[in-house]
DNA sequence: AACAATGCTA
């Protein structure tokens, strides 16, 4: 019985993911409608059968049936009701129901709730919930592991508390689906310690325990943790399904690290799950954060079906990459084979901007104005500002911002903020920097930029004013550390870093490039250093930068001819851009940077990025 | 009646 209850979820999973979560609902009528002197079983077997083929015309006939016949049904039938109407998506219909039921058991609340759950509908979820426990009736652990996926919203880590103390109260916190829906909200809620601690406590550790604790890890990007810890489940014994190794690719994603990327999809293919959309889906977007696009296309062009996340994923993939010829072509097929979404045109001006192609992004920009303007989110301003942003129309960008249907965020001003700095246009910068300053005065990056943007107009007295506010603000910014991966270990790298067992030898190889490239012409761009010290120490520290150690490290490391892989946590620095840029040419080297934003291929002195990020 | 689930830009 319970087998056959887990092969049902699975073959329902792979529906869901081959279909895009729509079931196929039963075509023609097939079944005798309970006559005028039905009784409770007539009504039980229709409703029933109604609820197996998802038939609601016929649900909503024998439900009037019974009010015709003036039939008063049972708590338990009335509650088969219920069901019967969720299960098509009726989802007022089964309210209605509920409310004129007189009484109502656990199942019938539990019913209600979860279909409010699985449609996100949140809010009614928890007050649905907060009614039925006010009217006395004690909620079980179907109810708990129910209501607790609702517990996501801004306000979730205090429900999930509230409903965890309930769990305890009712001895249910170790109920293995009550205490994985618990694990799994505190780990949405950023409280991987506690979802960890319930773990532990769980009496076994099932697939979707396992499942979702890793996933936990992952999402919080603590990817390393994450693959660490599905290492040590793994040799134990646990038990992996496709979800699973969705959580792990996604880590993988996180660390880049292709070595593990392809073991662990070595280790899915001989696993021989049947074909899921979304594990696959999951392994485009790895590859392409691994650097390897190719394999990327391969998997897409390998899957025997695809959703509008498959072409998504590989549009975004080209984008990051910066291949905006490819990014159309893609688009084109894309049409002929599914509807675009917000994040396709997302994608798409994206490509368009990372790959320079700014008459032909505009272009697009225009059509979707025209045709698909519903689906437009500040994120596409973003874009398109970036664009124009590119191209040095910077007086249009701001002009759009004004125009646009959307508050600006502060991410589009500090899209536009860096195209001041590329192309020096202190007048607009400053413009822009005061509302930056004014919405996140917190933010140290901000700052940066616009110092820089002073820095390049030798304007040193402003450079110093904005560097004595930093200081005045004592802000700080998120580390920066960059990292590098040879024979599948992670070697990473912070800013003048002391600790690293190699780095007398970095500190000699990297003065020896440092020779190197001078003879070739690099000059050291001293705006990137904002303490204010003398020009030496300046030099000094911008080759201790993160990304320069890992790259350094990596030609110590690796045969000529080989391609270095590094990864920043943060935006490339323009003197370490360049710095590779030289290091690629007087080298001979390929060196592929994937920053927060998108992936550098340096290769003989040029960059994929055309020198704007 | 119930737990994990892919793509998101500057």
């Amino acid at each position: 019985m319970l087998v056959a209850r887990g092969l049902r979820r699975l073959e329902v999973a792979a529906r869901r993911a081959l279909h895009g979560f729509v079931f196929p609902r039963s075509a023609a009528s097939g079944m005798a409608l309970p006559g005028t002197a039905a009784r409770f079983h007539d009504y039980d077997a229709a409703v029933t059968s109604c609820i197996e083929r998802r038939a609601l015309r016929e649900g909503r006939q024998v439900h009037a049936r019974m009010i015709k016949a003036r039939y008063r049904p049972p708590v338990y039938l009335a509650t088969r009701l219920v069901i019967m109407y969720i299960g098509c998506d009726a989802l007022e219909d089964a309210r209605n129901v509920l409310d004129g039921m007189p009484e109502r058991s656990v199942v019938s609340w539990t019913a209600m709730i979860s279909g409010y759950s699985q449609t996100r509908r949140r809010v009614e979820a928890l007050e649905l919930f907060i009614q039925m426990l006010r009217t006395g009736c004690k909620p079980n652990e179907f109810t708990l592991a129910t209501v607790l996926t609702s517990c996501c919203g801004p306000e979730g880590i205090h429900q999930v508390k509230q409903v965890h103390s309930l769990a305890v109260k009712t001895n249910f916190e170790s109920h293995m689906f009550v205490g994985s829906s618990l694990l799994d909200m505190y780990a949405k809620s950023e409280n991987i310690q506690e979802a960890h601690r319930v773990f532990d406590m769980l009496p076994e550790r099932d697939v979707v325990s396992c499942t979702a604790i890793i996933y936990g890890y992952a999402r919080q990007g603590l990817d390393q943790e994450a693959l660490d810890l599905f290492r040590k489940l793994y040799s134990e014994g646990m038990q992996c399904n496709y979800v699973t190794f969705t959580a792990l690719v996604t880590a993988l994603s996180g660390l880049a690290s292709l070595d593990c990327g392809k073991q662990v999809h070595g280790l899915i293919l001989r696993k021989e799950l049947p074909f899921f959309v979304v594990l696959q889906n999951s392994l485009i977007d790895m590859y392409s954060k691994c650097g390897k696009l190719l394999y990327s296309r391969r998997v897409f062009d390998n899957m025997p079906e695809k959703s509008v996340i498959s072409w998504n994923a590989m549009l975004m993939g080209y984008a990051r990459h910066g291949l905006g010829n490819e990014v159309i072509r893609l688009f084109k097929d894309l049409r002929e084979e599914v509807k675009p979404d917000s994040v396709t045109l997302l994608a798409v001006l994206s490509g368009c901007s990372h790959g320079g192609l700014v008459d032909e992004g505009l272009d697009i920009f225009d059509i979707i104005l025209k045709e698909q303007s519903a689906f437009l989110n500040p994120g596409h301003y973003g874009c398109v500002i970036d664009l124009l942003g590119r191209s040095g129309r910077l007086e249009k960008a701001l002009n759009l911002i004004e125009n646009m249907p959307f508050l600006p965020t502060p991410a589009i001003w500090g899209s536009l903020l860096g195209a001041c700095r590329v192309h020096a246009n202190v007048h607009v910068g400053e413009l822009v920097a005061q509302k930056l300053l004014d919405m996140e005065p917190e933010n140290a990056g901000n700052y940066v930029i616009l110092s820089n943007i002073y820095a390049a107009a030798g304007m040193w007295k402003d450079v110093f004013k904005v560097r004595k506010l930093m200081l005045e603000k004592t802000l700080s910014k998120e580390p920066a550390q960059s990292w590098i991966i040879l024979d599948k270990v992670i070697h990473t790298f912070h800013s003048s870093e002391r600790f690293h067992p190699s780095k007398k030898d970095i500190d000699a190889k990297i003065k020896e490039i440092y020779v190197d490239i001078k003879a070739s012409g690099f000059v050291p761009d001293l705006s990137c250093v904002l303490h204010d010290v003398d020009e030496e120490q300046k030099e000094r520290m911008l080759l201790g930068h993160s990304e320069k150690l890992a790259i350094t490290f990596g030609l110590m490391n690796t045969p000529p001819g080989f391609i270095i892989r590094v990864i920043k946590n943060l935006r490339i620095c323009v003197d370490c851009h360049n710095f590779a840029k030289f290091v690629s040419k007087v080298y001979r080297r390929e060196i592929s940077l994937r920053d927060k934003n998108r992936f550098h291929l340096l290769r003989d002195g040029g960059c994929t990025c055309g020198h704007y990020w």
